[in-house]
DNA sequence: ATACCTGTATGATAGTATTCATACAGTCAC
DNA sequence: GTGACTGTATGAATACTATCATACAGGTAT
């Protein structure tokens, strides 16, 4: 699984958030199931000659969107598919989540609208994956 | 016309963001028609107590973008056609965030769906700013 | 040509972001 | 407790970004 992993030092996008997408990647197509341990920061960090903060910059983003959790000396693991989570949990998360994109949109001077009108494009027509 | 900018210095919204926003917005309302003469990046730059350059970082974007055209010592316009605001270069930039948003969505177990109608609601709910 | 308008270029500064090396601390198996 | 694994914290080097002050250069009307 670590194999599928790898950076571009050129391409100008900071590492961590290489990392972090490729992350996202991997749990959204299934490679990592809810529950399943994540690779370890170190792991991470000798596999791709990184440092053990950088991975630990993109594993924290994970966290905080919810995508993993984080335990200490235990290690990081897939977060729970939302049915294992409260009603309430989900949404207020959903709204932080709407609340973050609305500004990275509106920052990137992209119309919000225009953006979650493709998404719902997107997803119609690759479905599943 | 000038009048209507406004800046935030303690937004965090680096200043020329700001005001290419609002410059996409006023032209988007049509404040400033196609072929129409921008405010120039002086009077800009005067009436926001801003740095020129600020302002040219601005408006470098915006042409970029498609959405205005510079000529050196005569002035900036509006891009003739109203649409162009939506050039190539940021048609791309949308369909990068809409995969990055689809992608942290099912990473946090979130619908997308969802996700997309609860910004949307949102835009329409703060709406103008 | 002069004056006055326009955008352009250069260089400095302050703040933030990114990455790294290295040391710390919790947990578990033995 | 020891050892070997986990994530955590601190501090520094570097690079990038945003902003500014100031000087330059192209047009146009007088």
């Amino acid at each position: 699984m670590l194999d599928s992993l790898h950076i571009d030092p050129r391409s100008g996008v900071p590492i961590y958030i290489q990392i972090r997408n490729q992350m996202l990647h991997v749990i959204g197509a299934g490679m990592l199931k809810p529950g399943e341990q994540m690779p370890t920061m170190r792991q991470v960090a000798v596999a791709l000659k990184v440092d053990l903060n950088t991975v630990r910059h993109a594993y924290d983003e994970l966290e905080q969107s919810g995508a993993i959790t984080i335990v200490r000396a235990r290690g990081t693991f897939v977060a729970k598919p939302p049915s294992a989570i409260k009603g309430r949990e989900l949404a207020a998360r959903l709204d932080e989540h709407a609340h973050r994109f609305l500004a990275v949109a509106k920052g990137a001077g992209i119309d919000p609208l225009q953006l979650a009108q493709r998404v719902t494009q997107l997803v119609k027509t690759q479905g599943g994956k």
